[in-house]
DNA sequence: CTGAGCACCTGAGGGC
DNA sequence: TGCCCTCAGGTGCTCA
Protein backbone atom coordinates (compact mmCIF):
# COMPACT_ATOMS: atom_id res chain seq x y z
CA UNK A 1 0.00 0.00 0.00
CA UNK A 2 0.05 2.56 0.23
CA UNK A 3 1.94 3.67 2.72
CA UNK A 4 2.07 7.40 4.85
CA UNK A 5 3.17 9.28 1.49
CA UNK A 6 0.19 7.96 -0.55
CA UNK A 7 -1.71 8.15 1.91
CA UNK A 8 -1.04 11.75 2.41
CA UNK A 9 -1.17 12.12 -1.13
CA UNK A 10 -4.98 10.79 -1.71
CA UNK A 11 -6.05 12.57 1.43
CA UNK A 12 -4.47 15.93 0.15
CA UNK A 13 -5.93 15.87 -3.21
CA UNK A 14 -9.74 14.33 -1.18
CA UNK A 15 -8.92 17.75 0.77
CA UNK A 16 -9.43 19.82 -2.49
CA UNK A 17 -12.36 18.21 -3.93
CA UNK A 18 -14.92 16.39 -1.08
CA UNK A 19 -15.43 18.80 1.77
CA UNK A 20 -18.99 20.40 1.24
CA UNK A 21 -20.37 17.99 -1.23
CA UNK A 22 -23.33 15.99 0.17
CA UNK A 23 -23.59 12.30 -0.63
CA UNK A 24 -26.41 11.51 -2.36
CA UNK A 25 -26.49 8.39 -2.74
CA UNK A 26 -24.26 4.58 -1.81
CA UNK A 27 -23.57 1.52 -3.77
CA UNK A 28 -21.60 -1.89 -1.96
CA UNK A 29 -20.75 -4.30 -4.75
CA UNK A 30 -18.76 -6.61 -2.67
CA UNK A 31 -20.20 -7.99 0.82
CA UNK A 32 -16.65 -7.30 2.79
CA UNK A 33 -13.56 -5.85 2.20
CA UNK A 34 -11.55 -6.29 5.31
CA UNK A 35 -14.25 -5.91 6.93
CA UNK A 36 -18.06 -6.48 6.32
CA UNK A 37 -19.81 -3.32 4.58
CA UNK A 38 -23.07 -3.96 5.31
CA UNK A 39 -22.87 -1.72 8.29
CA UNK A 40 -21.46 1.18 5.99
CA UNK A 41 -25.14 0.23 4.24
CA UNK A 42 -26.86 0.50 7.45
CA UNK A 43 -25.07 3.99 8.47
CA UNK A 44 -27.59 6.25 6.91
CA UNK A 45 -24.39 8.49 5.17
CA UNK A 46 -26.93 9.88 2.37
CA UNK A 47 -27.92 13.56 2.71
CA UNK A 48 -24.77 14.23 4.89
CA UNK A 49 -22.22 16.35 3.48
CA UNK A 50 -18.04 16.13 4.04
CA UNK A 51 -16.43 18.82 6.35
CA UNK A 52 -13.05 17.91 6.31
CA UNK A 53 -10.08 15.10 5.37
CA UNK A 54 -7.85 13.67 7.72
CA UNK A 55 -4.91 11.11 7.80
CA UNK A 56 -3.04 9.24 10.47
CA UNK A 57 -0.42 6.97 9.52
CA UNK A 58 -2.14 5.18 6.76
CA UNK A 59 -5.59 5.56 7.54
CA UNK A 60 -7.82 8.24 5.96
CA UNK A 61 -10.70 10.17 8.10
CA UNK A 62 -13.71 11.59 5.69
CA UNK A 63 -15.00 13.81 8.43
CA UNK A 64 -19.07 14.26 7.88
CA UNK A 65 -21.35 16.89 9.42
CA UNK A 66 -22.67 14.77 12.41
CA UNK A 67 -19.29 14.12 14.25
CA UNK A 68 -19.04 10.84 12.13
CA UNK A 69 -16.43 9.59 9.78
CA UNK A 70 -15.62 7.55 6.96
CA UNK A 71 -12.29 5.15 8.31
CA UNK A 72 -10.79 4.51 5.28
CA UNK A 73 -7.32 2.24 4.88
CA UNK A 74 -6.27 1.42 1.41
CA UNK A 75 -5.00 -2.08 1.97
CA UNK A 76 -2.00 -2.94 -0.28
CA UNK A 77 -4.13 -2.39 -3.76
CA UNK A 78 -6.41 0.25 -2.79
CA UNK A 79 -7.02 3.51 -5.03
CA UNK A 80 -9.57 5.99 -4.92
CA UNK A 81 -10.93 8.46 -7.39
CA UNK A 82 -13.81 11.09 -8.10
CA UNK A 83 -14.97 11.37 -11.23
CA UNK A 84 -18.28 11.83 -13.00
CA UNK A 85 -20.84 9.20 -12.26
CA UNK A 86 -21.54 8.51 -15.97
CA UNK A 87 -17.78 7.29 -16.22
CA UNK A 88 -18.22 3.39 -16.49
CA UNK A 89 -17.52 1.09 -13.56
CA UNK A 90 -13.81 -0.77 -13.17
CA UNK A 91 -13.80 -4.18 -12.37
CA UNK A 92 -13.00 -3.62 -8.33
CA UNK A 93 -14.99 -0.68 -7.59
CA UNK A 94 -16.24 -1.89 -4.44
CA UNK A 95 -17.81 1.09 -2.83
CA UNK A 96 -19.10 4.26 -5.17
CA UNK A 97 -20.84 7.54 -3.21
CA UNK A 98 -22.77 9.72 -5.53
CA UNK A 99 -22.19 13.53 -4.72
CA UNK A 100 -24.75 16.18 -5.43
CA UNK A 101 -22.38 18.12 -8.09
CA UNK A 102 -23.03 14.63 -10.47
CA UNK A 103 -19.21 13.58 -9.58
CA UNK A 104 -18.83 9.60 -8.12
CA UNK A 105 -16.65 9.00 -5.41
CA UNK A 106 -14.84 5.30 -5.93
CA UNK A 107 -12.99 2.78 -4.06
CA UNK A 108 -11.08 0.41 -6.13
CA UNK A 109 -9.18 -2.32 -4.69
CA UNK A 110 -8.17 -5.89 -6.49
CA UNK A 111 -7.24 -7.82 -3.56
CA UNK A 112 -9.82 -6.17 -1.34
CA UNK A 113 -6.97 -6.17 2.21
CA UNK A 114 -8.36 -2.14 2.62
CA UNK A 115 -11.01 -0.99 5.07
CA UNK A 116 -14.16 1.15 4.87
CA UNK A 117 -15.73 1.97 7.57
CA UNK A 118 -18.17 4.40 9.19
CA UNK A 119 -17.12 5.97 12.99
CA UNK A 120 -18.42 8.11 15.70
CA UNK A 121 -15.40 10.62 15.78
CA UNK A 122 -13.85 11.84 19.15
CA UNK A 123 -13.33 16.30 19.82
CA UNK A 124 -9.68 15.74 17.42
CA UNK A 125 -11.66 14.18 14.69
CA UNK A 126 -10.38 11.05 14.56
CA UNK A 127 -11.86 7.81 16.07
CA UNK A 128 -11.25 5.66 19.02
CA UNK A 129 -10.14 2.97 16.38
CA UNK A 130 -7.31 4.54 15.97
CA UNK A 131 -6.11 5.12 19.75
CA UNK A 132 -3.45 2.39 19.20
CA UNK A 133 -1.80 4.46 16.95
CA UNK A 134 2.08 5.59 18.36
CA UNK A 135 3.50 8.67 17.29
CA UNK A 136 3.08 10.33 13.43
CA UNK A 137 6.84 10.39 11.81
CA UNK A 138 6.71 13.59 10.70
CA UNK A 139 6.15 15.06 14.24
CA UNK A 140 8.77 16.09 17.05
CA UNK A 141 7.20 13.87 19.14
CA UNK A 142 9.13 10.81 16.77
CA UNK A 143 12.55 11.81 18.10
CA UNK A 144 16.03 10.29 18.50
CA UNK A 145 15.12 9.73 22.74
CA UNK A 146 11.68 8.29 22.50
CA UNK A 147 13.12 5.86 19.11
CA UNK A 148 15.78 4.63 21.44
CA UNK A 149 13.74 4.51 24.48
CA UNK A 150 11.57 2.38 22.89
CA UNK A 151 14.01 0.27 20.74
CA UNK A 152 15.78 -0.90 23.97
CA UNK A 153 12.81 -1.87 25.32
CA UNK A 154 11.87 -4.14 22.43
CA UNK A 155 14.15 -7.34 21.36
CA UNK A 156 12.84 -7.31 17.76
CA UNK A 157 14.30 -6.79 14.57
CA UNK A 158 14.95 -3.36 13.54
CA UNK A 159 13.00 -3.21 10.55
CA UNK A 160 10.26 -4.53 12.50
CA UNK A 161 10.24 -1.87 14.88
CA UNK A 162 9.68 0.61 11.57
CA UNK A 163 6.92 -1.24 10.29
CA UNK A 164 5.27 -1.61 14.26
CA UNK A 165 2.25 0.65 14.24
CA UNK A 166 2.07 1.20 17.90
CA UNK A 167 5.98 2.57 17.84
CA UNK A 168 5.30 5.05 14.66
CA UNK A 169 3.02 5.21 12.52
CA UNK A 170 2.51 4.60 8.34
CA UNK A 171 6.04 3.37 7.71
CA UNK A 172 5.72 0.13 5.70
CA UNK A 173 8.22 -2.08 3.63
CA UNK A 174 9.47 0.32 1.16
CA UNK A 175 10.04 2.61 3.44
CA UNK A 176 11.78 1.14 5.84
CA UNK A 177 13.94 -0.88 3.63
CA UNK A 178 14.99 3.06 2.21
CA UNK A 179 15.49 4.53 5.84
CA UNK A 180 17.92 1.52 7.39
CA UNK A 181 19.46 1.66 3.86
CA UNK A 182 19.95 5.51 4.77
CA UNK A 183 20.93 4.73 8.08
CA UNK A 184 23.49 1.96 7.52
CA UNK A 185 21.20 -0.29 9.80
CA UNK A 186 20.77 -4.04 9.11
CA UNK A 187 17.12 -4.81 8.92
CA UNK A 188 17.73 -7.90 11.26
CA UNK A 189 20.06 -5.50 13.54
CA UNK A 190 18.23 -6.28 17.19
CA UNK A 191 16.25 -3.32 18.09
CA UNK A 192 18.19 -3.47 21.96
CA UNK A 193 21.33 -3.30 20.64
CA UNK A 194 20.64 0.08 18.61
CA UNK A 195 22.94 2.39 19.63
CA UNK A 196 21.51 6.09 20.45
CA UNK A 197 23.66 7.65 17.51
CA UNK A 198 21.67 4.73 15.22
CA UNK A 199 18.60 5.51 16.50
CA UNK A 200 19.26 9.10 15.79
CA UNK A 201 20.13 8.29 12.27
CA UNK A 202 17.22 6.12 11.59
CA UNK A 203 15.10 8.76 12.81
CA UNK A 204 16.54 11.27 10.33
CA UNK A 205 16.36 8.74 7.56
CA UNK A 206 12.65 8.19 8.26
CA UNK A 207 11.78 11.60 8.32
CA UNK A 208 13.56 12.65 4.75
CA UNK A 209 12.93 9.34 2.89
CA UNK A 210 8.98 10.25 3.87
CA UNK A 211 9.32 13.90 3.35
CA UNK A 212 11.11 13.39 0.00
CA UNK A 213 8.18 10.70 -1.12
CA UNK A 214 4.95 13.32 -0.43
CA UNK A 215 6.95 15.44 -2.58
CA UNK A 216 6.99 13.25 -5.49
CA UNK A 217 3.35 12.44 -4.48
CA UNK A 218 4.18 8.72 -3.12
CA UNK A 219 5.54 5.38 -4.85
CA UNK A 220 4.01 3.62 -7.78
CA UNK A 221 5.07 -0.10 -7.91
CA UNK A 222 2.14 -1.28 -9.30
CA UNK A 223 -1.49 -0.47 -8.46
CA UNK A 224 -1.14 3.07 -6.61
CA UNK A 225 -2.78 5.79 -8.41
CA UNK A 226 -3.48 8.87 -6.83
CA UNK A 227 -7.20 10.76 -6.52
CA UNK A 228 -6.71 11.80 -10.28
CA UNK A 229 -5.29 8.88 -11.77
CA UNK A 230 -1.54 9.88 -11.63
CA UNK A 231 1.18 7.61 -10.46
CA UNK A 232 3.91 8.87 -7.62
CA UNK A 233 6.97 9.15 -9.10
CA UNK A 234 8.97 8.13 -5.98
CA UNK A 235 10.27 4.99 -7.56
CA UNK A 236 12.76 6.96 -9.36
CA UNK A 237 14.47 7.95 -6.32
CA UNK A 238 14.31 4.61 -4.38
CA UNK A 239 18.33 3.56 -3.52
CA UNK A 240 17.87 -0.14 -3.02
CA UNK A 241 13.97 -1.18 -2.45
CA UNK A 242 13.10 -4.10 -5.22
CA UNK A 243 17.15 -4.50 -6.39
CA UNK A 244 18.29 -7.27 -4.29
CA UNK A 245 21.06 -8.79 -6.43
CA UNK A 246 21.90 -5.33 -8.30
CA UNK A 247 24.97 -3.52 -6.49
CA UNK A 248 24.78 -0.96 -3.92
CA UNK A 249 24.56 2.71 -5.20
CA UNK A 250 27.18 3.46 -2.75
CA UNK A 251 29.78 0.51 -2.38
CA UNK A 252 28.79 -1.54 -5.78
CA UNK A 253 28.42 -4.67 -3.29
CA UNK A 254 25.79 -7.04 -4.60
CA UNK A 255 22.68 -6.29 -2.35
CA UNK A 256 20.82 -9.29 -0.37
CA UNK A 257 17.46 -10.23 0.15
CA UNK A 258 16.62 -11.19 3.63
CA UNK A 259 12.72 -12.53 4.94
CA UNK A 260 11.33 -10.47 8.45
CA UNK A 261 8.28 -11.24 9.59
CA UNK A 262 6.94 -12.81 6.23
CA UNK A 263 8.50 -9.85 4.16
CA UNK A 264 11.05 -9.30 1.71
CA UNK A 265 14.22 -6.89 3.24
CA UNK A 266 16.88 -5.91 0.46
CA UNK A 267 20.18 -4.65 2.17
CA UNK A 268 23.59 -4.01 1.33
CA UNK A 269 25.53 -6.25 3.48
CA UNK A 270 28.84 -3.95 3.57
CA UNK A 271 27.45 -0.18 4.34
CA UNK A 272 24.54 -1.95 6.76
CA UNK A 273 26.00 -3.48 9.87
C1' DC B 1 6.89 -11.09 24.63
C1' DT B 2 8.63 -12.82 20.22
C1' DG B 3 8.64 -14.91 15.85
C1' DA B 4 6.91 -17.98 12.51
C1' DG B 5 3.17 -19.28 9.84
C1' DC B 6 -0.97 -18.50 7.83
C1' DA B 7 -5.14 -16.08 6.22
C1' DC B 8 -7.52 -12.61 3.79
C1' DC B 9 -7.65 -11.65 -2.05
C1' DT B 10 -6.32 -10.79 -7.11
C1' DG B 11 -2.98 -10.27 -10.68
C1' DA B 12 1.59 -10.21 -12.77
C1' DG B 13 5.50 -12.62 -14.18
C1' DG B 14 8.64 -16.60 -14.68
C1' DG B 15 9.52 -21.45 -15.92
C1' DC B 16 8.11 -25.28 -18.42
C1' DT C 1 -1.60 -21.27 -25.04
C1' DG C 2 -2.01 -22.99 -20.36
C1' DC C 3 -0.60 -24.46 -15.77
C1' DC C 4 1.75 -23.95 -11.58
C1' DC C 5 4.53 -21.51 -8.75
C1' DT C 6 6.09 -17.26 -6.32
C1' DC C 7 5.65 -12.75 -5.24
C1' DA C 8 3.41 -8.08 -4.15
C1' DG C 9 3.02 -0.71 -0.57
C1' DG C 10 -0.89 -4.43 5.03
C1' DT C 11 -2.90 -6.26 9.02
C1' DG C 12 -4.22 -9.48 12.36
C1' DC C 13 -4.81 -14.06 14.00
C1' DT C 14 -3.05 -18.55 16.10
C1' DC C 15 0.51 -21.28 17.89
C1' DA C 16 4.93 -22.70 20.10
Amino acid sequence: MPELPEAETVARALERVLPGRKITGVVVRVPKLRTSLQPLLEAHLTGHVFTAVHRRGRYIILTMDDQRGLLMHLGMTGAVSVVPAVEPLRRHEHLILRLDNGDSFRFEDPRRFGLLECHPLKDDGLPPALDFLGPEPLTEEFCTEYFYQTARQRHIAAKELLMDNTVVTGVGNIYATESLFLAGVRPTRRSDRLSRAACGRLVDAVKEILTRAIAAGGTTISDFRGVDGSEGSFNRELLIYGKAGEPCPHCGAILRTVKLGGRSSCYCPKCQK
